[in-house]
This record gives structure tokens, C-alpha cells and sequence, in this order.
DNA sequence: GCCATGGCTAGTA
DNA sequence: TACTAGCCATGGC
């Protein structure tokens, strides 16, 4: 009996360790992953002096106001995108915004553009969206973008849609791109306030260090965004 | 006008 | 590696 009861503290013993090093070689996949993937986006960094001045930038008119001064005929509506579902609104001069759902609940999103456009008139139609849709999700352009912000937030806006596709750059970058090089902070601010993701690359920013710095609508989802581009 | 807030960064222990 | 101070535009009061 004794011996029945060595094998199994054995047994147990020999199970315990297998699982601890599963673990730890599970948590060395992890980080190297991680490096790897600090090491790609190092590798697609673009800095001020690289960003091209003739892209894709070239074919989207953004119409920017501080405070909207009349009320806007608004159309919004969801679509199904490789990230989940987005919503996509527009008013009669251009796309106004584009949120995934992300980390958010469909109301949460749908409130946020009912705040940022207190004034406008809100009708949904799916059918009308879902040629914008398409457009944005296959980089169709030209598009033209209606948007409310600060004219600091609105050069921010504009200075990321210079980041060719498939590159990224980093907070100090786009701020000493704007004559601004002590500001990083508040760039990063006014980045994370971009109402219209994927047309206006918010994504494409990233730590001076390597990481992938924070995202507006969930990690994950940049992070996918960012695979897309490769 | 003041103060808190942030998708940050650089310096230091 | 973790913490801290500094940065600066913005929004709320």
C-alpha cells in the first residue's frame, strides 16, 4: 500500500511539474511574441522626415469646424466589418464619424455621436451607410470627412493622415511634425479624441519605445488593425 | 480662470 | 522595472 501511495505522490508530483512547465514556456511564447511584434512595428517606423507628402492624404478633403453652426442632417447606420461592428455616420458634406464597437456596447457608441453633434438631426439607414462602407473598408477614395475639433486637434487629424499604409510612427513624431515637439501629450490627447477611426489612422501611432501605446476602442482591435496593413 | 484629465516621455532609483 | 515629474491642449465648473 505505501508504494501504491508513492506512485501516486509521483504521479501528482510529475503532473504539477509538467503543468509548471507549460506554463513557463506558455509566459517565454508570450514575450517573445511580444518582441517580435515591438520589433515589426520598429520595424515600420516612418519618422517625420520619411513622411510621405504625396499619399493617400492626397484624396481625403476634410471640412473642419470648431462648434458646428448649423444644425446638420446627420445619417448614420452599423455594418459588419473584419472587427466587429462599426458605425459609420455622415452628414450631407462627408463622413463625420466611424467607431467600432469594440470595448463598447452599441448604445454607448450611439450616444457618443449624439453628443459630439448635439445639434443635428439624426436619421438611420442602413443602405445609404453601406456604400461608405464599403469605400472605407477597400481604401476607395477620394471620400471627403465633416468634422468637429480644435484647429490644434484638426492639424493632429491631418498630420496622421500622412502615415503611408502599412506604416506606423510614434506620439513625439507627429508632434515634432506639427512644430510642436514638447506638446507629445496633448497630441495624444487630440489623437485619442479622433472621431473617425481607420480613415483617419489613429492606429498607426505608437510608443516612442516600441509598444503599442493605448487605443480609443480596445487594444486588440489596433493591434489587429495593424496586422491587416503587413 | 482654475483644476483635473490623458492613447506620453525622459529621467532616476 | 517602476515610479515620478513635466509636458500641454481641452473640458468642466
Amino acid at each position: 500500500m505505501p508504494s501504491k501511495v508513492l506512485k501516486l505522490c509521483i504521479a501528482k508530483f510529475l503532473i504539477l511539474y509538467q503543468n509548471q512547465k507549460m506554463e513557463k514556456s506558455n509566459q517565454e511564447k508570450e514575450t517573445t511574441d511580444k518582441d517580435i511584434k515591438e520589433e515589426i512595428l520598429k520595424k515600420r517606423l516612418v519618422n517625420h522626415k520619411l513622411l510621405s507628402t504625396k499619399n493617400y492624404s492626397q484624396n481625403i478633403k476634410i471640412i473642419s469646424e470648431t462648434l458646428p453652426n448649423a444644425p446638420h442632417e446627420i445619417t448614420y447606420g452599423w455594418f459588419k466589418s473584419p472587427y466587429g461592428s462599426m458605425l459609420l455616420s455622415s452628414t450631407k458634406n462627408g463622413i463625420c464619424g466611424v467607431a467600432f464597437a469594440g470595448n463598447f456596447n452599441k448604445e454607448e457608441i450611439k450616444s457618443n455621436i449624439f453628443k459630439y453633434w448635439p445639434h443635428a438631426n439624426f436619421h438611420r439607414d442602413e443602405s445609404f451607410v453601406s456604400d461608405y462602407a464599403a469605400s472605407i473598408l477597400e481604401n476607395k477614395y477620394p471620400l471627403d470627412i465633416h468634422m468637429i475639433g480644435s484647429p490644434f486637434q484638426t492639424t493632429i487629424w491631418k498630420a496622421l493622415l500622412k502615415i503611408p499604409i502599412g506604416k506606423v510612427t510614434t506620439y513625439s513624431d507627429i508632434a515634432y511634425q506639427i512644430g510642436n515637439p514638447s506638446a507629445v501629450r496633448a497630441v495624444a490627447t487630440a489623437i485619442g479624441k479622433n472621431p473617425i477611426c481607420l480613415l483617419i489612422p489613429c492606429h498607426r501611432v505608437i510608443r516612442k519605445s516600441g509598444g503599442m501605446g493605448g487605443y480609443r476602442w480596445g487594444l486588440n482591435i489596433k493591434n489587429n488593425l495593424l496586422i491587416s496593413e503587413l
